[in-house]
RNA sequence: GGGCCGCUAGCUCAAUUGGCAGAGCAACUGACUCUUAAUCAGUAGGUUGUAGGUUCGAUUCCUACGCGGCUCACCA
């Protein structure tokens, strides 16, 4: 026979077998891609509906359906079949035999391969086994699947398929789609949420000049027509803050940051942030309103305030709070050298407490992580913080009182200017949340935008940049405001159990594939 | 970027000290009109991630590279 051309053909046998049978559906008078099938209803729509339904009852009332799916499994008796047909979230059984379709038909049917999309029209019935199933009258190829889907029993374990050929995984992980669902709901309750409580969603650049808002190095592009280049955001938070100058009081964004840094199993290189701000409200304020958000979330999401993690059980009932020095305080681990809640509060304290924790360290072993003692006193706290507390906080903790040096756009504490008011909440040992009271004294503001370009000149390439623009914003004045940063994709992998970033974001970033072999073909 | 691990048929996995590369599912041929991991009989399917090296002989040992996973660093 001659050989049908086409790129497909060199990946095996079953795909030639499956072009052959199309090429014989195709002669049987068939229309091998047709455009549209006029359906009724759906697999999941029966299951719910009929899923009650007696053999008696399913006789004496013939439930005509017409449905289509994506076919399963193929189980072939001679003259008759049983399969089922997906339609995306559930499955149904479907039975065809010989005396019920016709000859034609049923010479159809027997071309037909897992993966197929089909329609079948017939009624409902249960089987010997009490499945309820279609009998199926007449069947209708509308696609025909070229390649093979994975082994039906162990499915798709391959993670490196799973990411790259996500609507494969799709297909046959039914748990990759429910994950998926849940990250739907999640993103439409947090928007029904804040829509309830007046504000606006608005949308900010993500190609932007000068990429601010946060501390990470940016992605670059260029924008030929003004011939200059652009950063991809790294935080959409100053141009919300110049929409609260702008009298616009509450507002939030649901969209993508992009940072060009490492990957992990809880960092892409791009990842949903939820912002929001609110005019004439201070941290407190906000605190509280996480806690609402939270919880109504977690019961809408999960259906109960207690969620399985991995080996943990997190309880959203109860928030715990602490500030950064009691965190330090409460999880440092030997007795004999643990800081005081006093020590902490001056530079003496800090220093000589992050020399005992290196001394721990060494002592621990690789198990404890070091700090560098050459930061200044309020980063040296950050960092005692993230070695000794951070990995500790498996239930929802709220951490206050950062240093002014870590927080370049928060306004500093009106007893303590060395301290902002600010809190990130911690869930699973993971940052889940970033809020403060905004920094709105212009003056001070700039300050810090020195204070950051110099540890840029000192070659720290996270460092803020100076925003002019941003600085006159402030100028004309901007209320006291609070706002608020949530990870979307972190928050989905708490409620959804998932252990990597991965498996909550549809196609992240994998490095390419590398083409196949050399230019000879 | 560092460390550790993995890569064998379309999929899921085997292969003894280095000695003919196998099974199940999927596919193909045949039987079978209530099965559900359908069953039964038979067939085909491989440059063992890539490139080198050691060896009479490499899936197995060594080196480099590629891709991925976990982990550490950085961050959210």
């Amino acid at each position: 026979m001659t050989e049908p051309t086409g790129p497909l053909l060199s990946e095996g046998d079953q795909i030639a077998q499956r072009r052959k049978k199309l090429e014989q559906i195709i002669a049987l008078g068939h229309a091998p891609y047709p455009s549209k099938f006029d359906w009724n209803t759906t697999a999941t729509e029966i299951l719910n509906t009929y899923g009650s339904f007696s053999k008696e009852q399913l006789e004496t009332t013939k439930i005509a359906v017409r449905l289509c799916g994506r076919l399963m499994t193929i189980r072939g008796h001679g003259k008759a079949a049983f399969a089922h047909l997906s339609d995306g979230a559930k499955r149904l059984q479907i039975y065809v035999r010989l005396d019920a379709v016709g000859e034609d038909n049923f010479k159809l049917f027997q071309l037909l391969d897992i993966g197929d999309l089909i329609g079948v029209e017939g009624y409902l019935f249960r089987t010997k086994t009490n499945e309820l199933t279609v009998h199926v009258e007449k069947c209708t190829l509308l696609a025909k699947a070229f390649l093979p889907l994975p082994e039906k029993w162990h499915g798709l374990s391959d993670v490196e398929i799973r990411y790259r050929q996500r609507y494969l995984d799709l297909i046959v992980t039914p748990e990759v789609r429910e994950a998926f669902v849940t990250r739907g709901r999640i993103i439409r309750f947090i928007r029904g949420f804040f829509d309830a409580r007046g504000y606006i969603e608005v949308e900010t650049p993500m190609m932007q000049p000068m990429a601010g808002g946060a501390l990470a190095r940016p992605f670059v592009t260029h924008h030929n027509a003004l011939d200059i280049d652009l950063y991809l955001r790294i935080a959409p938070e100053l141009y919300l803050k110049r929409l609260i100058v702008g009298g616009l009081n509450r507002v939030y964004e649901i969209n993508r940051n992009f940072r060009n840094e490492g990957i992990s199993t809880r960092h892409n290189p791009e990842f949903t942030m939820l912002e929001f701000y609110q005019a004439y409200s201070d941290y407190r304020d906000l605190m509280a309103l996480t806690e609402e958000l939270f919880r109504s979330l977690v019961q809408e999401v999960c259906g109960g305030l207690r969620v399985e993690y991995g080996d943990l059980e997190i309880s959203f009932e109860k928030f715990d709070c602490l500030t950064m020095r009691e965190a330090v305080v409460r999880f440092w681990k030997n007795p004999s050298n643990r800081p005081t809640l006093e020590s902490l509060r001056v530079e003496a304290g800090v220093r000589s407490a992050a020399n005992a924790h290196n001394q721990n360290a060494v002592a621990a072993g690789s198990a404890l992580e070091r700090v560098d003692e050459r930061l200044s006193a309020g980063p040296l706290l950050g960092a005692l913080f993230e070695a000794v507390a951070e990995k500790e906080l498996i239930q929802p903790a709220f951490i206050s009182e950062f240093p002014v040096e870590l927080s370049p756009l928060s306004k500093r504490n009106v007893d303590n200017p060395a301290m902002v008011d600010r809190f990130e909440l911690f869930i699973a040992g993971m940052e889940i949340a970033n809020a403060f009271s905004e920094l709105n004294d212009p003056l001070d503001q700039r300050d810090r935008f020195e204070q950051q370009l110099k540890q840029r000149e000192g070659g720290n390439e996270e460092a803020h940049r100076m925003d002019e623009d941003y600085i006159r914003a402030l100028s004309y004045g901007m209320p006291p405001t609070a706002g608020e940063g949530v990870g979307i994709d972190r928050l989905t992998m708490l409620l959804t159990n998932s252990k990597s970033i991965r498996d909550v974001i549809l196609f992240p970033l994998m490095r390419p594939e590398k083409k196949g072999s050399d230019s000879s073909e």
